[in-house]
DNA sequence: CCACGTTATGTTATTATATAACATTGGCAA
DNA sequence: TTGCCAATGTTATATAATAACATAACGTGG
């Protein structure tokens, strides 16, 4: 669990439950309880997790028996949709929003030996990819910049 | 056949064999007939293809005995890796790449509405991940930034 | 030329990821 | 309550990728 930085991952867990039930009430959707444990599952560390895992995780952690990889699907898109949690093209797996309530113009940058996925807010790199876009006069829709590399800890870890 | 611009796409192709030809050569590496193959397929259009399309259109347009997966996952590893092609995990796909010789830092515009994918050099948009990632702490192995949207082709026909 | 090590391709089977199509349930409001 | 709609369940299948091992092609020293 938790990532590699040391810290507190417990508040990480609440405060994206408690933010997801705000945005759900104040937008009229339902965080049902399907949809909950999964999202809890997501964040249960900043690694990003696939499907299937999800599926394996929910079965264990939840009691409930295993459900089918539909359900799964049709439940992290709505997490996707609602800007609860990312998809992570790079690994076909997913990870939990760290500013859920934000515009999601950001960089996710992953690192290929923890798999820890860290999301940073960059104006200067939202602003330089539309200028680039402008200039090929491409309208964007959707943009999650995933960038692999090694994390600082890591590096520090291997010298 | 073709991107949503129009143009002379043969030159493309030719272009691309002869890059590919160059670069091989001057790297002691072999432009088997397969890996030739495969890389005019994937150059076939500026759209991305996947793997099992590759595999179809080889089987019918080289006359060769329906190769395998492995064989073709093995031959696009092969380009990806002398940077030949470029993986495009959006779409689980691949492209050719317009500048093979080059560095690789490039943003990668794809059209949601014609699946056209554009690569674009933008030293602005490479600053200003480095800055964000050196920020971070962050060492950067591998850049393909793909960002989806509307290109300009089909932003003109659909007002 | 041959024998040999290396690289490339072939083959079979399996794993991993994702969706289609339809059935059932549960909340909610007329 | 009845009836709608959103959510979840179920079954089957599509799509993408790899593991493990077999054979073929290439080049190099003898
Ligand atoms: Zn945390
Ligand atoms: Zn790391
Ligand atoms: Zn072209
Ligand atoms: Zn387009």
């Amino acid at each position: 669990m938790s990532s590699s930085k040391h810290h507190d991952h417990k508040r990480c867990v609440t405060s994206a439950l408690e933010n997801a039930a705000a945005i759900c009430s104040s937008r009229g959707l339902r965080l049902t309880p399907l949809r909950r444990q999964i999202l809890e599952l997501v964040w249960h560390s900043h690694r990003p997790l696939g499907a299937y895992s999800l599926m394996e995780m929910l079965a264990e952690h939840s009691g409930r028996k295993l459900v089918a990889p539909p359900t799964v699907y049709r439940t992290l898109d709505f997490l996707v949709e609602h800007g609860l949690i990312h998809r992570v093209h790079t690994l076909n797996a997913f990870v939990g929003c760290s500013h859920p309530a934000g515009p999601h113009s950001d960089v996710l940058f992953i690192c290929r030996e923890c798999q820890t996925a860290s999301e940073v807010h960059s104006p200067q790199v939202y602003k330089a990819i539309h200028i680039c876009a402008a200039e090929q006069q491409f309208k964007v829709v959707q943009q999650m910049l995933e960038v692999v590399g090694i994390c600082a800890g890591c590096a520090a870890r291997k010298p």
